[in-house]
DNA sequence: CTTGACCCTGACACTGACGTCAACGTTTAC
DNA sequence: GTAAACGTTGACGTCAGTGTCAGGGTCAAG
């Protein structure tokens, strides 16, 4: 299939798969026109990247997803190097509940100081 | 004071200064040969301004405050402008927690699915 | 033959708060 | 007198993932 099928199928724009592509995510080859074609394998490594970015993880993140795939394994995440951006996504993520639990309650404090009574509580 | 005096006072470069008043936060008279003046009121302004950028308000958030500060106000957060700021973040921040607790869980389901065992549950 | 739906590459726009550099004028200290 | 340290404006670079042109080529249907 070449590009416009595989965005319309993958829920992409014919820009993001270059750009996947141009960042080393994807490959494509080549028709005699200069086209790109892609099998039905590649549907499955887009559709993997977009699961991940949705997900809140980058292209750099998805690339041992990706690789994973390539390899020959049914999931992405069947490999020690995925699984790994997995558990330092995890800590990221805890990093940031934790920072936003502060600024919140810092937040919070300023808004009692300024106008007592306006702070809801809407957490616990 | 000038601008090199005023930056180092508050904590921050002259080119942030720069930009602050680009955009339209603080101003400065010049002096005869182009020259930015600054006075004791500008660094109660910028020390606003700095502290709330910390506690992840953008500049344009900032406005309200010191617009407050400069009509006389003791706190930039004494006008009920700067009060509806504060109380947007803090539901923005509501927001982001959980939307990364979503995130969280699906990663932590991923991860767990990927690597029984691997997800070594640090929050609760 | 031409219209329209595709495809190509290359490149700018965007968001935010600056860092950094260029190219220049001013002030201060020795 | 001169060099360091300061000031000025203007403009590009950063980070990510595209959107959106510009300016082409390709191909099937009518």
């Amino acid at each position: 299939m070449r590009i416009g099928e595989l965005a319309r199928r993958a829920g992409v724009s014919p820009r993001a798969l270059r750009y996947y592509e141009q960042q080393g995510l994807i490959r494509a080859r080549r028709t005699a026109n200069g086209y790109r074609e892609y099998s039905e394998a590649d549907l499955k490594l887009v559709t993997e990247i977009r699961s991940l970015l949705t997900v809140g993880f980058t292209l750099e993140d998805a690339k041992p997803f990706v690789a994973c795939l390539r390899a020959g394994h049914e999931s992405g995440a069947d490999c020690p190097e995925s699984v790994e951006v997995y558990r330092r996504k995890l800590a990221e993520i805890d990093d940031e509940i934790r920072a936003l639990l502060v600024r919140r309650a810092e937040v919070a404090g300023q808004l009692s100081t300024a106008c007592p009574g306006c702070v809801l509580t809407k957490r616990e």
